[in-house]
DNA sequence: ATCGGACACATTGTCAACAATCCTGGCGAC
DNA sequence: GTCGCCAGGATTGTTGACAATGTGTCCGAT
């Protein structure tokens, strides 16, 4: 998509750029001329400001006096931060939903538990990655925690370029499968406790391996 | 303050709508006409529109298509919600902070809970409130988790009403006193895991108690 | 060759006016 | 009396132009 293909959108310039910027379109630390913006998403000034604006309060984007708006840039300690939050509100919602959890929704857990189980198997790393998306959404649908869950979404956004790097780490699936799959067995059995503290050591072994798939080249040689 | 006093701020329309918000003025699902905030801060009618979509977007106000803003009104159930996540978010925090202690944060700590153990000891409920806010803010800042700082601010500002009759609740200092002395010395004695249960027990109760200092009389019959 | 200053350009910040939309109240028809 | 309908007013949404600020460049003096 090059050019003008939004015509006549409602507010949608908001989730243009954040989509953009998940999708790599943007990469971090790239400027963000309001002009340029409101040419390549066929949106007048006024709105690209505000969705600046908007994306600035959610962390996306920073924003300085008279200087313009540009994709931030998360560093490690900031993505170890982010990931240490998901820690505690994804085990949160995991022990909700283990409270909440009906038989159907326990087959389809193990339903994505055996698809992960496959792609694994045959080496499918994006298909394994859907699956792991897919995995983490149903618990949060499952726990019916909108702030949570809410802020969740919030935080992954920031962090798109580390999960990725993740994914795609050698090695890693055979790590978190299994602690995908106690995951899974703790919800259908309803253990909120076993749930939580299985969600809680996942993302733990997240967090632990992030310094390790981090590629900051640190490139801003003043901070670090 | 009953009018313009601000005249030449850089961009603090923002801050001092939460301020009013946070302070009462503006009561839950008032309206907030832009023409009027413009003339009630001296901001030009730009800035307040910007101010609103920050604070829309910040969970504080809800705006609809061409209907203008409004307070937002917290449900008990989001309260309840809101809470949860702050229990799991001071949870890691005290965890941190324990870990990050120093002697004289220690010392710190100490003062605050015999500070709190004399207000309570005088009936001093006011008092009491501002000292559970320090003491609370004292163990943000011990952790040094910016993130999970910032997100918990954000989460308070939303229940101020909730936070507001809890603290005027009868027999609540009686409950609280002792949860908060409890939290003091896990964290003095570096005991991450005690600190995180105590701070865990204390906004559980938080949270049990809500729906007894509820006052939502749905009053709402359209709101003026 | 390097430094300082002035000029030009690019970009953001602000404002006022105009258009679009929604709510209110009255009026007539049934 | 109630319902539908149609101005009138209030409020929000949008646009374009202008002001303010910052950035980069060129030139001359040392």
């Amino acid at each position: 998509m090059t050019g003008l293909e939004s015509s006549t959108d409602a507010v949608p310039v908001v989730d243009a750029i954040r989509a953009a910027i998940a999708d790599g379109e943007f990469v971090a630390n790239q400027r963000l001329v309001e002009a340029d913006l409101s040419e390549r998403f066929g949106a007048s000034r006024t709105n690209v400001r505000t969705a600046l604006v908007q994306l600035a309060s959610e962390g996306l984007v920073e924003r300085v006096q008279n200087r313009g708006a540009r994709v931030r840039a998360v560093s490690l300690a900031e993505a170890v931060e982010i990931t240490e939050v998901r820690m505690a509100l994804e085990g949160l919602c995991a022990a909700k939903a283990a409270e909440r959890l009906t038989d159907d929704d326990g087959r389809r857990l193990r339903e994505i538990g055996e698809a992960m189980r496959a792609a694994v198997a045959s080496g499918d790393l994006l298909g394994y990655s859907e699956l792991n998306r897919r995995l983490h959404d149903f618990v949060l649908q499952l726990a019916g925690q909108g702030t949570a869950s809410a802020i969740i979404e919030r935080l992954r956004g920031q962090n798109v370029r580390h999960q990725f790097q993740l994914a795609m780490h050698p090695g890693r699936p055979a790590v978190s499968l299994p602690q995908h799959m106690e995951i899974i067995e703790a919800l259908c059995a309803r253990d909120a406790d076993r749930a939580e503290a299985a969600m809680r050591r996942h993302i733990r072994s997240v967090i632990d391996t992030l310094p390790e798939v981090d590629t900051t080249r640190t490139r801003r040689f003043d901070a670090l």
